[in-house]
RNA sequence: GGGCGCGUAGCUCAGCGGGAGAGCACUCGCUUCACACGCGAGGGGUCGCUGGUUCGAUCCCAGCCGCGCCCA
């Protein structure tokens, strides 16, 4: 053993033999209470970023610790298809190429990506590994196996056969760049500077103008109405008169909608319900047509002038404007920042328009997640985050779940030539209603999350009644970041409900963001981004995990690599604390604790045992990962062996001191999970792993002594402050020379005894000051009172103490 | 516009009604036979601002200033 831990090669070599060993995997047939995680499947195009770390250290963490404990424990791996992203990568490597997938065709391109994949996709799993994961890789699942596509197919056919699959023409997200809808969830919401354009519509009575604004001039090629407050008195005796479009001339009403903001531009609105979510719904309640001007390459089309077809939305607008101008119609423009949709993918500006979709009804899949969600049956960690997912469940939309992709699961839908809809899991030979054998399958595929919210049974092998599944669902734990609460964990407790009649998970852990030192989210493209695997390597697994860890709270937290190094040295502390009872020999390892130090150090350690329980159970890692390094640098280095140190030819001190070092590593393996094992390998006449030992369990006997070097640490405190050294005997005695050695420490100006002096005379006055406020005596709550008078009794004792 | 959260030591963060904490950084002293990724000693904070509640406020309430996130 050399003086300074090198985690590598030791890591690795600890990593294969776990798998290799099969210690990562579950067996349904094996005893024991169940506790499962399915990870959030990775994009299978993806690198460890942050965010994976900490979530992998987290649910390894939970994982590990209930190993030891003994449960049947299941940590399901596996990757998502991710359509949108993979499809656009392998485009972009076709491009490269100077081909196309429309030069392909569809079953070529299919091909290509799982090729794609082949080589590039799934090196995650790997990083996962390198950290130290015991993931169950033997049960690596993918979205689009086959097992998957069926499980998927049966989910789309269940929700078509329950009436709540529908096809309509409704208002889209669409995005240009993609080439696809994406849903609302896909749509971020970003501020840009824009310019409102204030138009006069002419009254059709001739009887003058009503002034709108609109930030899309173009958009008035298709407006179908003008809408105002009802309750505002300014435009109430327009209401049901009509005015002319500029520019294409159409004769439309002026309507009352509540949904009208009066403080907006003028109070009247401009009605397009084509290219606006809230004019779609104004307009479908009014009963208003549907005008799509703008078409999927964002270029103007269908029933405009001649001169419009083919611009550009911002052409168009320049000659709307223009129009407006001539025909003195134009009020005003001024400087407008407002909030535009824009495709998270692509960052290019969402175009709303209509188009016939495929969408789910939500409101009887929502309802009882959000029972579950409102009852506690499901919990999120910090709670506020269950009040947040309950809230977007009760105000949800149809989903739209087709995409115009390639690369996904293609919707289980076929048309015959008369229009007739076939939905079937596999594919049917005739038309359902009309019999005809000419059946063609809808081109599109589905949104990636719909087959996300199926992972926690899916990867079970749902909808086959599998071992596997009968064991493991539902599981215990899902632990993600926030910005997937909708689109993943929510849709995972309305699926998990309606097809296995359970919730999924038990508790939600949503962690922190790990934001760049900028205080900004890491980010690729600005180069704020960290590799995990770097860090690793840097400063090992243990270290990473420990920092992560130490980082991680319910609040976000800007990267340093400081909690990181803590974790190194604390790796080293405890390797050379084991490399001191290790090289004085020794084969025997039993707790016969003769000395105060020995019991209170196992006390301790049992203590600590059930905080970091405590800590663990209510996620709070950061606070379990500070106790365990206190623990190992402050009570068991510098006060147990320092104290044990001049003994340690004694063989009772010796063993004790091993069943105490064994203790310390079984506390710290969910955590340091290598070094706490290469140690256990050199402990004397040690079988089996530490990753699959026996959690340790408390030893009420020295559970008293858990305070016993309290007059010790005591006197340390009182001759650091003050050089004045306390009379001590017996192991008291001893403990206060071996650890706190005074002649030395005189050396180096330790103790100011006239400081100290009036630090207590400070604090005596202080407490007798407080105590003397008969308002505070008669308020205050008892104990709080009595512990006043308490710390003045020590003060005073203090005080006494060093004068003498 | 609606909602949520955060401003505590130079840095990153705990604490959240009765003596301001940790790690790092900084200063000083130690190659002490486990560890210099160490040991010992030390300096450093009107706990964003202004009011209020209270015997007592970093902690509760209100307003303000600054920063961030989510939803529309």
């Amino acid at each position: 053993m050399e003086p300074l831990y090198k985690p590598h090669g030791v890591e690795e070599r600890w990593q294969r033999a776990w798998e290799g060993e099969g210690l990562y995997h579950a067996d349904p047939e094996a005893p024991g209470e169940t506790y499962v995680i399915a990870i959030p499947p990775p994009n299978v195009t993806g690198a460890l970023h942050m965010g994976h770390a900490l979530n992998g250290t987290i649910q390894d963490v939970l994982i590990r610790w209930h190993r030891m404990r003994g449960f049947n424990t299941l940590w399901q791996p596996g990757y998502d298809h991710a359509g949108i992203a993979t499809q656009a990568a392998v485009e972009r490597e076709l491009r490269k190429e100077g081909t196309s997938r429309l030069e392909l065709g569809r079953d070529a391109f299919v091909e290509r990506v799982w090729e794609w994949l082949h080589e590039y996709g799934g090196i995650i799993m790997s990083q996962f590994r390198r950290l130290g994961c015991s993931l169950d890789y033997e049960r690596e699942r993918f979205t689009m196996d086959d097992g998957y596509v069926r499980a998927v197919m049966r989910f789309f056919v269940h929700l078509y056969e329950r009436g709540w699959m529908f096809r309509d023409n409704r208002i889209v997200n669409w995005c240009t760049d993609c080439g696809t809808t994406v849903s609302d969830l896909e749509v971020e919401h970003i501020d840009v500077d824009d310019t409102l354009t204030y138009a006069r519509y002419a009254l059709a009575d001739g009887d003058g103008f009503v002034t709108i604004a609109t930030a899309r001039p173009a958009t008035i090629l298709a407006d179908v109405a003008l809408a105002v407050h009802p309750d505002d008195e300014r435009y109430k005796a327009l209401i049901g008169k009509d005015v002319i479009v500029p520019v294409v001339g159409r004769k439309v009403p002026v309507i009352a909608d509540e949904r009208v903001d009066p403080t907006f531009g003028t109070g009247a609105l401009k009605i397009t319900p084509g290219h606006d979510p809230t004019d779609f719904e104004i307009g479908r309640d009014h009963g208003l047509p549907e005008l799509t001007v703008i078409g999927f390459d964002g270029r103007i089309t269908g029933d405009v002038p001649d001169d419009f077809r083919g611009l550009t939305e911002a052409e168009a607008a320049e000659r709307v404007v223009a129009w407006l101008k001539e025909h003195d119609q134009l009020e005003k423009r001024e400087h407008y920042r407002h909030a535009v949709g824009h495709c998270d993918r692509s960052g290019t500006r969402i175009q709303p328009l209509v188009m016939l979709q495929w969408w789910c009804a939500m409101d009887d899949l929502a309802r009882p997640a959000i029972e579950a969600i409102d009852s506690g049956r499901v919990r999120f960690h910090p709670p506020v985050h269950g009040r947040v997912a309950s809230d977007w469940l009760k105000a949800i939309r149809p989903w739209n779940v087709s995409r115009q992709l390639w690369w996904g699961h293609q919707l289980p839908i076929w048309y015959c030539p008369d229009g007739h809809v076939t939905c079937a899991e596999t594919e049917p030979t005739a038309c359902a209603v009309c019999g005809s054998p000419e059946l063609t399958r809808d081109p599109d595929v589905l949104d990636t999350w719909f087959s996300s919210a199926l992972w926690p049974f899916a990867t079970l092998g749902w909808p086959d009644d599998t071992p596997e599944l009968r064991r493991y669902y539902p599981g215990d734990v899902n632990s993600t970041g926030r910005d997937i609460i909708f689109l993943w964990v929510n849709r995972m407790v309305m699926a998990g409900i309606e097809l296995m009649g359970d919730i999924p998970f038990r508790d939600v852990i949503i962690h922190s963001t790990i934001l760049a030192s900028d205080g900004q989210r890491m980010s690729k493209s600005k180069g704020t981004g960290l590799d995990p695997v770097e860090l690793i390597e840097q400063h090992g697994a243990d270290a990473t995990r420990y920092g992560l860890l130490k980082m991680s709270s319910t609040q976000d937290v800007r990267f340093t690599p400081v909690p990181i190094e803590e974790g190194r040295r604390l790796a080293n502390k405890l390797w050379n604390a084991s490399r001191l009872l290790l090289m004085s020999g020794g084969d025997e390892v039993e707790a016969r604790p003769k000395s105060l130090e020995e019991r209170w150090i196992l006390a301790r350690i049992d203590a600590t045992r059930s905080e970091i329980e405590r800590d663990f159970e209510t996620y709070d890692f950061s606070h379990a990962v500070d106790r365990l390094y206190h623990l190992t640098f402050d009570d068991f280095c510098d006060w147990y062996l320092e104290s044990i140190k001049p003994r340690l030819g004694e063989a009772d001190v010796k063993a004790t001191a091993f069943a105490a070092l064994e203790r310390l590593l079984e506390l710290l393996h969910p955590v340091l999970a290598h070094v706490t094992e290469e140690i256990w390998s050199h402990l004397p006449a040690r079988e089996g792993r530490l990753i699959v030992a026996p959690w340790l369990q408390p030893d009420a006997s020295y559970a008293a002594d858990v305070d016993a070097l309290v007059r010790v640490q005591e006197a340390a405190e009182r001759f650091r402050r003050s050089g004045v050294v306390t009379p001590l005997d017996g192991d008291e005695k001893r403990i206060f020379d071996a650890v706190v050695k005074p002649e030395r420490a005189k050396g180096n100006g330790a103790g100011r005894l006239e400081e100290e002096v009036a630090r207590l005379e400070g604090e005596i006055a202080r407490s007798e000051k407080m105590l003397s406020n008969e308002r505070f005596v008669a308020n205050a709550r008892a104990e709080v009172v009595q512990a006043e008078r308490e710390k003045l009794e020590r003060y005073r004792r203090e005080l006494d103490a060093i004068r003498n």
